[in-house]
DNA sequence: AATAATGGCAACCGCGAAAGC
DNA sequence: TGCTTTCGCGGTTGCCATTAT
């Protein structure tokens, strides 16, 4: 049962036209009523807006730490990168950027990174090169169906949330830290929690905090425990393009060689860390874990180094400071240079893989 | 200069979960 | 326990500005 639309009579929908009641609105939180009362707001205020868009309004404009200014190239690679791991979560990934707000995130991925990134030849949906969807497309049968595979991952998502004692202590640390520290990500005002400080130079924005990282961290291991228990799955080859797409989660690895990713791997192109597969994943891990049973890669995931000790953010965060994120020009600019070097190098890849 | 097409932003609205009674 | 109300989230829509013809 669903909540009846508040919003249908069609009176109260003035769209576009808020500049007297913005500061009706900004006048009622300010004084006795505060904000949480949107629908008594509606009901006393007589403004003609129903209390859920006057909220909608107050959190995404009129609040004092909403930013009005565009966003920089280090949020949108942020953006990017979130998006690549757990897809279009735009209230998490929000949370992530001080001062911005799910709408304007998703206002910014539906009208240009997602284009950005299609004209670099880049999935939007999968963060796969074309080149390798095309490829893996060849290989479709016999893999579950989408929507089955993102019900049963919705379902082990849930699972994985309960308390498992008879799980091992690996896996169980991990799924501990995702719980304790982020299934609920708090709505947090301050900016310690987040990506950036206020003067979001390049050298903070490569700080990750724990939350965030054992968020990622326990995503991509549900992810794992799915492909472990999908007989037909396996870790070091995971072709079907759909299937990765639904989930919005990656498995650890893809040794599927499709010309794009590996030329870009013979050019160390850095862009290679912006889609789905490796994203978030410390690049020592990545060198390592394609020779690796499953049980050795679950302990990995705790014991990187043999010393029963997972990989540092240390780590994680000298991985990222390699890859270019600290180019003053954006990310995906850079990027385009990339695929432009590449097209030069290699003209066979501009040319219309369907002929 | 006028009109059409396109892009970007902000608001609207439906759904499902949570909270309250 | 079941119903109603409220809220959070994310997809969609509408409006305005800019660009192309």
């Amino acid at each position: 049962m669903g909540r009846p639309p508040c919003c249908n009579d069609k009176v109260h929908n003035r769209r576009c036209n808020w500049t007297e009641d913005d500061s009706n609105t900004s006048t009622f939180v300010s004084t006795k009523h505060g904000i949480g009362n949107w629908a008594t707001m509606s009901k006393k205020s007589g403004y003609g807006r129903c209390g859920r868009t006057q909220k909608q309004r107050w959190s995404n404009r009129l609040k004092a730490d909403v930013k009005q200014e565009s966003f920089t190239p280090q949020e949108e690679e942020l953006i990017i990168k979130l998006h690549a791991t757990i897809g279009s979560r735009w209230s998490i990934i929000a949370q992530q950027l001080a001062g911005r707000t799910d709408n304007d995130v998703k206002n910014l991925w539906n009208t240009k990174l997602k284009k950005k990134l299609s004209a670099m030849g880049i999935d939007p949906v999968t963060h796969k090169p074309f080149s390798q969807i095309l490829t893996d497309y060849g290989n479709i049968g016999g893999f579950p169906k989408a929507r089955t595979r993102f019900v049963s991952l919705n379902r082990e998502l849930k699972g994985a949330f309960m308390s498992r004692p008879e799980q091992p202590q690996h896996s169980l640390q991990t799924f501990q830290n995702f719980n304790n520290l982020c299934v609920k990500l708090p709505k947090t005002e301050s900016s310690e929690e987040c990506f950036f400080s206020n003067n979001q130079d390049s050298s903070n924005f490569n700080q990750v905090p724990v939350d965030l990282f054992s968020e990622l961290q326990a995503i991509k291991f549900v992810t794992e425990v799915s492909n472990y228990n999908s007989p037909k799955a396996t870790f070091s080859h995971h072709p079907n393009p759909i299937t990765d797409c639904s989930t919005t989660c990656s498995p650890l690895s893809s040794s599927s060689s499709s010309s794009a990713s590996h030329l870009l791997a013979e050019n160390q192109v850095n862009w290679r860390d912006y889609l789905l597969d490796e994203a978030f994943l410390p690049s020592n891990f990545k060198d390592q874990e394609d020779a690796l049973t499953i049980e050795e890669k679950l302990v990995c995931s705790g014991a990187q180094d043999g010393s029963n000790k997972a990989p540092s953010m240390k780590d994680f965060e000298t991985s990222l400071s390699t890859k270019g994120t600290s180019s003053s020009s954006s990310f995906v600019d850079a990027m385009l240079e990339c695929e432009n070097e590449m097209f030069l190098n290699f003209p066979g890849l501009s040319e219309d893989p369907f002929y």
